[in-house]
DNA sequence: GCCGTTTTCGGCCCGACTGTTTTCAGTCG
């Protein structure tokens, strides 16, 4: 049981006491230990075999238990109780937006709902009107979040994707038979969502190899295992397809089955050209019927005159012309990251002490790293009052006399409706870097939303402007916002825009990144918008995002060496 | 249920916003 999964169960647990209006100080508690155990470095199985699991901050005795009982026995009683108390489909309806505990149990009791599709047909039959506390508005508004969620259930997230083929990928590679393995498909791009996990292996051994995929632990169900194909399901639900060729077709493979579709055309179209023909077997000669290559893809691309096209580029989307010319990005890579320049601490509503972030950073090989935590006015996250700025500045002072990795004073301010923010210049000028993000008030005019990041911009203590366009994937659209207005003025205040690393939010994403530069010149930051240690891993999809949006060192803040960083954050306050 | 430079008991996260209301409940962050 991987952390992520008692992470699961303890979401869950925090639900069900929701919906059974139990003690909402013990709701967020779970909710907490939850929070705290998905994206821990450490394996809980081994937190608790070396007796550390309550020194996890959020956990202490009593989940502590419970979670021990998880690991041991596979199952806990008090899971199991809850569920005879709450059916577990209620909770899916939770999953929908504008959907909580207290309207779930009130669908469930009242109208015996528990699933989303029981749920639609209410809706259909104009039933949830009749219920107390329930109007038209919140008939047709939990529709559009029906349909919302299941246009964001069609596909998983790249995080949730990612780390279960890199464990599959390593098991096969302990497989003897098992030559090459690659990621294929929208994995390998990175996209942000995935629709399958695409797996490439090469073997002379195909029948083995797709046995002993089938036979991996974890897997719940074999959907087909043949010749070329085995494909399965996860425990998770999650579910991979293996496809398996011999060597000397595996670069044709792999590009072939790497994509985009769109890309490949492309390929095809240039191929056709020079009388050649590209599948998945390999590159031929039309007019003898001759396979010319196909072992790796740098042949394939470079029997059509191109250079090997890095995978994120592959969208159809100009890389193809961009490669005959010459004039393919070169890419920023997880390391040339500097430093992680969006992490919140204790200080507001993050979990971890700025010690755990500078452990890691170090860990990460940062030069430097910016604690931005909430500002005052978000009350929610614990925002920072005056007060609490000054113990936090003392704190990183001490730290940064010790410390190999700098810490940098930040702060994440709240933009008001008005445009306004937090605190005044003054104290604004007490910061390093300065974020300044919408958190309240979407449903404003695309011009007064507009209009308020504009606001924000002139000020010349602002650096930066967090996850811009608000949306959390399969969640939340993002709000209606005039960008083209907004780049303009980014690159005229020298105000950077971030690439919120975060998996839901990869805001801004990676068509706008790429529009955003070549239009306007806009300049970045990345930030994992971290609130635990472990998320301070999230900067791989970031650097995805920022590589899909054909971005290059030169166009991201943090690349920069920390006196050049200083130095620009300066500009804008000497300029403006 | 967790946690402690006020506390081992008694606080914890509360303001904005929407839709349902006519003074408030639920959701979201």
């Amino acid at each position: 049981m991987k952390n992520d999964d008692v992470a699961k169960v303890l979401e869950n647990i925090a639900d069900m006491l929701a919906i059974l209006e139990k003690n909402p100080f013990r709701v967020r508690a779970y909710l907490r230990a939850a929070s705290a155990i998905r994206g821990f470095p450490t394996e809980v199985k081994i937190l608790l075999e070396e007796g550390k699991l309550k020194e996890v901050r959020g956990i202490g005795e009593s989940i502590a238990l419970k979670i021990q009982e998880l690991i041991e026995k596979g199952s806990m009683g008090y899971y199991e109780e809850l569920k005879e108390k709450v059916p577990p489909a209620v909770l899916e309806l939770m999953e929908i937006p504008h959907v909580g505990p207290r309207k779930a149990k009130v669908l469930f009791e009242e109208l015996g709902i528990s699933t989303v599709d029981e749920l639609l047909e209410a809706i259909e039959k104009r039933k949830l009107r009749t219920l107390k506390g329930f109007g038209e508005k919140m008939e047709k508004k939990i529709k559009e979040g029906i349909l919302l969620y299941r246009r964001g259930k069609e596909r998983i997230l790249l995080s949730e994707a990612l780390p279960l083929a890199e464990e599959v990928i390593e098991k096969l590679k302990g497989y003897d038979e098992v030559i090459k393995i690659d990621k294929a498909g929208s994995l390998r791009r990175m996209k942000e969502t995935i629709g399958d996990i695409d797996i490439l292996t090469s073997t002379d051994k195909p029948r083995e190899v797709i046995k002993f995929f089938t036979e991996l632990p974890r897997v719940s169900q074999v959907l087909a295992a043949g010749e070329t194909k085995g494909s399965v399901v996860f425990e998770n639900g999650l579910q991979i397809d293996l496809r398996v060729v011999s060597s000397f077709s595996y670069g044709a493979a792999l590009q072939y089955f790497t994509g985009s579709k769109e890309h490949n055309i492309a390929l095809r179209e240039i191929a056709r050209k020079k009388k050649l023909k590209i599948s998945e077997y390999g590159v031929f000669d039309i007019k003898k019927g001759r396979k010319i290559c196909g072992e790796s893809e740098e042949e394939v691309y470079g029997i059509l005159g191109l250079p090997w096209i890095p995978p994120p580029l592959r969208e159809g989307k100009g890389e193809v012309e961009a490669a005959l010319k010459g004039e393919l990005p070169r890419l920023v890579g997880e390391s040339d990251i500097r430093g992680d320049l969006h992490v919140h601490s204790i200080h507001s509503d993050g979990s971890a002490r700025i010690e755990e972030i500078v452990k890691i950073s170090e860990e990460l090989g940062y030069e430097y790293v910016a604690l931005c935590d909430h500002a005052q006015r978000l009350k929610v996250a614990r925002g920072m009052g005056l007060e609490e700025i000054e113990r936090r500045a003392e704190i990183i002072e001490s730290l940064n006399r010790n410390s190999s990795v700098k810490i940098l004073s930040g702060i994440e301010l709240n933009i008001e409706n008005d445009g306004s923010l937090d605190y005044l210049n003054e104290v604004l000028s007490q910061f390093d870097f300065v974020i300044a993000s919408i958190h309240w008030g979407f449903d404003q005019t695309k011009n007064e939303l507009t209009q308020r990041i504009l606001r924000a911009m002139e000020n010349p203590y602002v650096h930066g402007i967090g996850h811009l366009t608000g949306r959390i994937i399969g969640k939340r659209e993002p709000y209606p916002l005039n960008l083209e207005e907004i780049f303009k003025r980014a690159s005229e205040t020298e105000t950077y825009l971030e690439i919120n690393s975060f998996p839901d939010r990869l805001d801004l994403k990676d068509e706008y990144l790429k529009y955003a530069k070549e239009e306007y010149g806009c300049k970045f930051f990345l930030g994992t918008d971290a609130h635990g240690a472990g998320q301070m891993s999230y900067m791989r999809y970031g650097v995805a995002t920022a590589q899909r949006g054909w971005l290059e060192p030169d166009d991201i803040l943090n690349t920069l060496p920390l006196k050049k960083l200083k130095e620009s954050l300066e500009r804008k306050r000497t300029k403006v």
